[in-house]
RNA sequence: GGCGAGAUAGCUCAGCUGGUUAGAGCGCAUGAUUCAUAAUCAUGAGGUCCCCAGUUCAAUCCUGGGUCUCGCUACCA
């Protein structure tokens, strides 16, 4: 255990291809912010550094559906999502960008000193190429036939339909994304940081050094080490990026995992020219990675080898606090599906009230699984827990002292012991909240700050001081007293997760933003000293809020099911240019025959599959399709169907398929099989 | 296909390095209260701790197998 002098604390580079969601913010944002809130109010040196990832593929595709540039789409986002992180109260020291200047030339230089100094090995690869557009495609631009689903629009890395993770070459009738045309494999040349040459190093750090990490990250930083590692390409053939500032480095780019977590030292250097070194390079600065699950192994594993390899007296995260993915509404998240809550439209639907969202996401952060939003719990949590406990409480302690001491904290005239003994719980309260919030455990953390206004009702109800005050002044006012010493409490324990709210509740009380040393110790508000009119901190939230949001996501996920529909119908038009366009030789090489059904079974472990054998006529035969959402084995076998005979063998999950079954697709996605009007004999040509 | 994480009350989640009665918040029921945004406080009902087998005096927890959810990731070609 070291003592650290300063925090460094860094959140995910959102990706700028698309704004800000409530999963980004219950995931890394809040969390990070809250962190970083506490440590500043216990007088830590912190620097909080966070930026626009905007180099990638996938920003160049939505740039070019947009009809704009790369620069276009990323200025857009960037200003949306910076303005969001903003209004959010989630306050970075620097919210910079990886198309700045200043990270253009780090990143440059970072890759330059590990390739002058030896660390890449250099590879050749052979890779899709267009021609007709005269450049390299990545997966994302290769497009076809999902050979699992059978999916038009299959993307070479992944098949949303059924999302299958590919490799360009499983796509059956791959082509371009850009031109359409078929694309060619050409060799080229890219570097690799050999990841395999750090595993015992690796080992040694995370598997013996860290075994405190969350068990999320610790588990799967054990699986890749244990799986062993393998060399990481860290270039691409791409035009969007920081360029390869090497020899051969002509029309490549950093990879966009190379270069996103070098956006940390790039925007700290941006902010502090002459002095960001010391966040990165003394050993008595703590690093601290606030990320997502899906970003573990390049923070915990890439980022650490790429830091290692630079030497330079560079740290390592002394801690990455990975969430898991929060769902909404029982579903994943999903930016292409619109499935999202944004910041932005939130702020405009339930504007100042960042706060509740805040602690909503605080109090369901996905800390150990996936976890769920739901409107309704937004409202529960809102209605039960901040007005009626927190809120609640504030406000009858203040309303009380403006009816009984015109607003003055009264003296401590006559006290109880109950009032010593209430007080006295606060230090636990206190303890533990720290310990959570040192631990990462945000959620307890603010459950405990909950449990202070809890004290507090509790506090009133025993001591009634709307009886007493009819009889005994002194006693009222030790009461009130008391109650209002609590409300400073709270005021200090609430300010890193509700910043807002805090503010207003250090207006009331009529101070300025209470140090954390002050908490749990007495007599934080003086006697005489006057408060402001009491003001609600939170308001409810109506029924019809919660329906109108609900509403609203029925109507995406209407639209959603509108647009597959739509998808579908054009999946067959998709395929009629090529039929248009066919020769009447080109139509005769393809040898059409009737067959009939011997066998049929399920492929194991799919959806769709049926492996069916068939007699062709000439032989028999096997053939992998993708129809057991249509058909059951049973109404298969003994069918006559029609065969494409001489298609390309292709293996489908292991089992080779020569030829294919022809359907007829309906627009609702209904299929049949297509079948001559009377059993021919098997082999009999269609044409 | 391999690996990692998860499955505990109606809901959202804690917890247990194995040990009589498994916890919290919300929701629900009953009672108290009326200073407060019909807000609070007390009490109570609610559980096959995913399923099956094993180890053990004892398993929600350990081991093996399985199911489902999420994430990471191959090979084949």
């Amino acid at each position: 255990m070291s003592d650290f002098k300063r925090t460094l604390v860094t959140c995910a580079l959102p990706y700028a291809n698309g704004p800000v969601h409530i999963g980004h913010l219950a995931g890394v944002y809040v969390p990070a912010d809250i962190y970083v809130r506490y440590l500043r109010m216990r007088g830590n040196d912190v620097l909080f550094v966070c930026g626009s990832d905007e180099h990638g593929v996938p920003i160049t595709i939505k740039a070019k559906k947009l009809g704009c540039t790369p620069q276009d789409v990323v200025d857009k986002y960037h200003g949306i999502i910076k303005q969001a992180f903003s209004d959010f109260g989630i306050k970075f020291d620097i919210y910079s960008r990886t198309s700045s200047a200043t990270h253009r030339e780090t990143a440059s230089e970072f890759f330059k000193k590990l390739h002058d100094d030896g660390k890449f090995i250099e590879k050749e690869s052979e890779q899709y190429y267009d021609e007709e557009a005269g450049s390299f495609l990545a997966d994302r631009y290769i497009v076809g036939t999902c050979p699992k689903c059978g999916a038009e629009g299959a993307y070479g890395d992944q098949c949303e339909k059924c999302g299958s993770t590919l490799s360009p070459d499983e796509l059956i009738n791959p082509h371009s994304a850009i031109s359409g045309s078929q694309p060619v494999k050409r060799a080229t040349k890219h570097w690799y940081l050999p990841l395999d040459q750090y595993e015992s190093w690796l080992s040694e750090w995370i598997l013996d050094g860290h075994k405190e990490w969350k068990v999320n990250v610790y588990g799967q930083c054990k699986s890749w080490i244990d799986g062993g590692l393998q060399p990481r390409a860290v270039s691409r053939d791409l035009d969007w990026g920081v360029p390869v500032p090497v020899e051969g480095g002509e029309g490549k780019v950093l990879y966009v995992w190379f270069d996103a977590p070098i956006g940390y030292i790039s925007n700290t250097k941006e902010l502090l020219p002459n002095d960001w070194e010391k966040w990165w390079k003394s050993e008595d600065t703590k690093l601290v990675h606030f990320i997502g699950k899906d970003n573990i192994v390049f923070h915990c594993i890439v980022f650490p080898a790429m830091l290692k390899a630079y030497g330079d007296g560079y740290i390592l995260p002394e801690n990455v606090p990975a969430n898991e993915f929060l769902n909404l509404e029982g579903d994943k998240i999903s930016t292409s599906k619109n499935w999202a809550v944004w910041l932005h439209e939130y702020l405009q639907e339930f504007p100042s009230q960042q706060d509740i969202l805040r602690y909503v996401l605080c109090a369901n952060a996905p800390e150990t699984k996936d976890n769920d939003f739901t409107w309704k719990d937004f409202q529960t949590r809102n209605n039960s827990e901040l007005v009626a406990i927190f809120g609640n409480f504030v406000n009858r302690a203040v309303v009380l002292t403006h009816k009984y001491f015109c607003g003055v904290v009264p003296q401590n005239l006559k006290p109880e012991d109950i009032d010593s003994e209430t007080l006295a719980q606060i230090p636990q309260i206190k303890k533990d909240l720290e310990y959570y919030i040192e631990n990462y455990k945000f959620r307890e953390a603010l459950k405990e700050a909950m449990n202070l206004a809890r004290l507090g009702n509790k506090y009133l109800t025993d001591t009634e001081p709307w009886k007493v005050a009819k009889s005994d002044m002194d006693r009222t006012a030790s009461i009130l007293y008391t109650s209002l010493q609590i409300c400073a409490n709270l005021a200090i324990a609430f300010a890193p997760f509700l910043p807002f709210s805090t503010e207003k509740l250090n207006r009331i009380l009529n101070v300025e933003q209470l140090p954390w040393d002050l908490f749990a110790t007495e007599d934080i508000l003086k006697s005489g000293h006057s408060l402001n009119p009491a003001e609600l901190l939170f308001a409810k939230i109506e029924d019809e809020q919660v329906q109108f949001q609900i509403d609203k996501l029925n109507a995406t996920k209407a639209e959603n099911k509108q647009n597959e529909e739509k998808a579908n119908i054009n999946e067959e038009p998709a395929l009629a240019p090529a039929k248009e366009e066919c020769t009447f030789d080109d139509f005769m090489k393809l040898d059409i025959r009737t067959a009939t059904v011997l066998e049929a079974e399920r492929v194991p472990k799919t959806d769709k599959l049926l492996k069916l054998t068939i007699d062709t006529g000439l032989d028999q035969r096997t053939i992998v399709s993708g129809i057991a959402e249509y058909y059951t084995p049973e109404e298969m076998v003994g069918k006559q169907i029609c065969i494409l005979a001489n298609l390309q063998p292709r293996k489908i999950r292991g089992i080779e398929s020569k030829g294919m079954i022809l359907m007829a697709k309906q627009e609702d996605g209904k299929m049949r099989v297509v079948s001559p009007e009377e059993r021919l004999l098997n082999g009999s040509t269609v044409g």
